[in-house]
This record gives C-alpha cells, sequence and structure tokens, in this order.
DNA sequence: CCTACCGATCGGTAGG
DNA sequence: CCTACCGATCGGTAGG
C-alpha cells in the first residue's frame, strides 16, 4: 500500500503537490499487476506435481524468483493462491469448450458429443493446462467460502453437456439417465489424470474414440 | 523393545530366571497388538475426511486415546501408516470382490459384471469403508517404494474385471477397447466418491443400475 | 505406551 | 516487492 515515491518525498520537505487522482505508473512500479500470472502458472505447476500441502509459498516465491514473503503482496492467502489457480483454470475451460461446441453444426449430437469429450480431455492433458488438474485434485483444501464461488463456474461448464447428453438420450444414442450419466461420464474422462501419459500408451484421439465406443450405442 | 518387566526386575538383584523363549504376554501387556486396528480405522477416517496432511498424528492418536508419540510405537511413520491403511483397504476390497464373483454363475458375463460394479460402490461408499477411498485420493503421498508394494495388490483388484470385459466385448455388449475401457469404467465409478452422497440422490443400486446401462449395449 | 522434547518448516506480517 | 521476523505446528525420537 505505501507508495515507493513516498522514501523520496520525505526526504525534502517542500515538493510540488502531484497531479490529482490516481498517480499514473512509473517504470518502476510496472510490476504490480504483471508478476500475478507467473506466480499463478508457477502455482498450478507445482499443485500439480507435488499437491497443494506439499508445495510451500517459499517454493512459489522461488520458482518466479521473488523472496518468501513477496506472494503475500500479490494473495491474501496460500489458499486464495489456489482458488485463484482453479478459477482461471474453469474460466480457460469454459471457454475453449464454447469455442469448440460453436465449431461443430448442432444437429448430430454425436459429433458435439465428441468435440465436448475431446476439448475436455485438452483441457486436463494439453501442454501447460495444470490448472483444472489441480482443480479434481485439491478441492478440498479450499475454504467454504472459496468453494461456493468456485461451483457457479463448475456449473456453467456442466451445463454445456446437459442438452448434449438430452438429445443422445432422446435419439437412442444414450439409454443411462442423463443426469447420472454426466456424472460419471465426467468422472471417467477426469480419472484419466491418475494414469493417461503423453509418452505412452493411446493418444487423447483414441482415448475420445474410446470414451464414445463405451458410452453411446450404435 | 525395552520390556516393561525390566523396571521391575532391576528393583531386586536375585530374579528366578525367566523360562527360556519368548515371555508369555502378561495383562499389562495386551494392548502391544490390539491397538493397531483402531489406530488404522480411526486413521482411515480422518484421513477421509480431512485428507492426510491436514491430519496430524496428534489427531489420530488423540482419536483413540493415546498420547501424542504413541502411534510410533506401532509405525514407524506417518506414511507408513498410511499405507497400512490403503493395504488393508485393498486386501478387504479383494476379499469382498472374490466373495461376489463366487456368488453368481460365469455364464451371464452381464451378471458378473453387475456384481462387479455393485460390489465397487460397496467398497466405496458402504459403512465404514474408508480405507479404499483414501487410497483413490491420497496416493500422492506415498514414498515410491511403498506405491510399488501397493501396486501388487491394485492389480490384482484390477485384474478380476478383465475376463468380465472380455466375455462382454466378444458378445458385443461392449464395444470399447477392453483395457481403456476398464480404465474409463473404473474411473467413472470410483470418481463417485466426489458427489455420491448415501443421504440424497440415487442409491447404490441405482447407480449400479445406471452404470450398467451407460456402458453396455442392448 | 507415556514423558518430555527437538529441529525444521511453514504461513503470514510489519515496516519500509 | 524485500527484509527480518514471529508464533504455531508438526513429525519424530530418547529414555524409560
Amino acid at each position: 500500500m505505501t507508495a515507493p515515491q513516498r522514501l523520496i518525498q520525505t526526504a525534502t520537505e517542500a515538493v510540488p503537490k502531484r497531479p490529482r487522482g490516481r498517480p499514473r505508473k512509473t517504470a518502476d512500479e510496472r510490476d504490480d499487476g504483471n508478476r500475478r500470472p507467473a506466480l499463478l502458472s508457477a502455482a498450478a505447476r507445482l499443485f500439480r506435481r507435488q499437491g497443494f500441502d506439499a508445495t510451500s509459498t517459499r517454493d512459489i516465491a522461488a520458482a518466479v524468483g521473488m523472496h518468501s514473503g513477496s506472494p503475500f503482496y500479490h494473495f491474501k492467502s496460500k489458499s486464495a493462491l489456489l482458488c485463484a489457480v482453479m478459477e482461471e483454470g474453469m474460466r480457460s475451460a469454459i471457454a475453449r469448450q464454447a469455442c469448440a461446441v460453436q465449431s461443430v453444426p448442432p444437429s448430430p449430437a454425436l459429433a458435439q458429443m465428441r468435440q465436448l469429450i475431446r476439448t475436455h480431455f485438452d483441457t486436463l492433458h494439453g501442454r501447460g493446462n495444470d490448472f483444472v488438474p489441480v482443480m479434481l485434485y485439491e478441492h478440498r483444501s479450499l475454504t467454504d467460502l472459496q468453494r461456493v464461488s468456485l461451483s457457479k463456474l463448475q456449473h456453467e461448464y456442466e451445463a454445456a453437456w446437459t442438452p448434449v447428453l438430452e438429445a443422445l438420450h432422446a435419439s437412442g444414442h444414450l439409454r443411462a439417465p442423463v443426469k447420472l450419466s454426466r456424472l460419471l461420464i465426467l468422472g471417467a474422462l477426469s480419472w484419466s489424470v491418475q494414469w493417461f501419459s503423453a509418452r505412452k500408451g493411446a493418444s487423447l484421439d483414441e482415448l475420445t474414440d474410446a470414451a464414445m465406443a463405451l458410452f453411446l450405442k450404435e
């Protein structure tokens, strides 16, 4: 909160008044905001690799070249940083999902479904996409309030599946109840963070084919 | 390691020699072994509720009426206790699974499949079955060596699914590749620890029906 | 299994 | 964003 120039101003007594309004940022202040994304990325990577509890705020600070107390200048607590990671993950996942769904005509629900599955795998296993996997693992380390604020984004993400599943149910491609189907399907896909490896085994496309063949008739 | 009687023996110089061989347990010693199951159960319950890192060994000790250092008389480290919880969970899950499979004739693979799914849900959501859910969540908190020793039990559990899935694949009830099917199906079922509630929503039987309808044709 | 304790780590903060 | 620091907690151990 204390502005750096304060130090200089107190040295000289009579200083010409600064212009009114919010002071312009000087070159020295430019770091104020733009280190936040770096902190988020480093935190996401470390949280995914080591887990939330096994990662200290010192680890995160070191990963972006800060000193131990500095992350708390950007985030009020370690769990607030975790929550920010998850929110960022959900926001970009929702954007990716919306973009993917729009790129496919709505008429064959099977094609929409394939796109949803493929996009979900990308969100989980794409290069640098550590944000959502962290959310799947570390949900428990949030406070109740943070969980509530996140649940809105989660519902938004899940909501995109419902009309597609309903269409598939109506056309006979899906026989199980829609709501339980959504829970089971998303679980099957999300669980792949536990076993999928980009370097061995099936590719994401093969995985998508297998999921389609497993869940849908015809 | 130091036997409690030692204290008494040193008080009197000339003590009649104890009979050879391992000393019989006296009433005071009876706790030596049989507090272990209590520790395991308490640990499983707390690990599931709060997570491994959020549970201190003091919490566990208090839950069974011990003092803070005493769990380390039974387990050499906190993670050894975690590993013991998981091993106990897998052993009883495997036993439950073997019993369930044998109770059903092998001929309709669909009936076998239903039994496997239903038993898996029981292992995850049955009363007092906290051991396996802990394993699903806290896999990362094990040492590499512990993970290796556990993987044998996990493979044993998963192996029971393969012949059933192969039969279903051969009969046309399952179209996706067997190996990927097993991974996706077990993921869908296991993920239910994240959302299933015994007090609201579907029952375990309804869940089993939904899973059968979702994964299998006809 | 208890008592008494240690060393290390960690989230967080005051003040600049 | 750095410096310097604190209070609390925690896994684990020695000795009995």
